[in-house]
DNA sequence: AGATATTGCAATCAACTGGTTGCCATAACG
DNA sequence: CGTTATGGCAACCAGTTGATTGCAATATCT
């Protein structure tokens, strides 16, 4: 399991990227833990399809499966790998900044 | 052009999803401003695919073309959706922790 | 004018993606 | 025991994507 902040920034991109997985985490948000027939009834596309979002999501970390009761698998947001890719997209600016300043520097008087 | 904040942050996760366009902009950041053709010089791909990527790039306004003097367009970093996309990503984490928190507190004691 | 360099556009191609349908294995409940 | 729900594959399909090659247009230098 590699902790490269670069590696989990990227897999969050992707999934935040997609308008679906965005309205599967939304929906998570608002109603809290949810299996894929739950999220499937409120989203306009089909479980299965919702199953592949979520084991993507799994995979990326914002998403963790915990096996419930009745066979049912409930779905639970994780925000720790957003918070990695904030301050990945955090870092990054800061870096275009310093360097365009330090370009201005040279270049202007 | 809509300053939809979320429509700039998809943007700007779909830019950074991709390894190529991660190395195009780390490379513009690096030595300056830069023209496709200087680009194809350093990175491994042809020019024409790097001009395909700029140009998503250029929409997203992570990068601004200015056309220079031998007919040569230079491309500029621009950081200001990636700080609009940081601030989504912040408001996202926040969100997901208070609802969480909210849960917590009327299922636990 | 001719040679060289640089940009833009189009076609093409393989791989990936988001999504659907269909089927099978369980597990709960009447 | 039969029915009903739930979840897990697997196949398949259309559209997108990252990348390539080829070529035309324009500009620069000798």
């Amino acid at each position: 399991m590699p902790a490269d902040p670069e590696a989990i920034a990227e897999q969050v991109f992707i999934a935040l990227a997609d308008p679906s997985r965005r309205a599967i985490l939304g929906a998570l948000a608002e109603h809290g833990p949810a299996t894929a027939t739950d999220l499937a009834d409120r989203l306009p596309i089909t479980r299965q399809a919702i199953a592949k979002h979520l084991g993507l999501l799994a995979e990326a970390g914002l998403v963790l499966a915990k096996p419930g009761e009745r066979r049912r698998v409930r779905y639970h947001l994780q925000s720790a790998p957003m918070q990695v890719a904030q301050q990945f997209l955090a870092a990054l600016a800061r870096d275009w900044d310093d360097r365009l300043a330090a370009l201005k520097d040279i270049l202007g008087p």
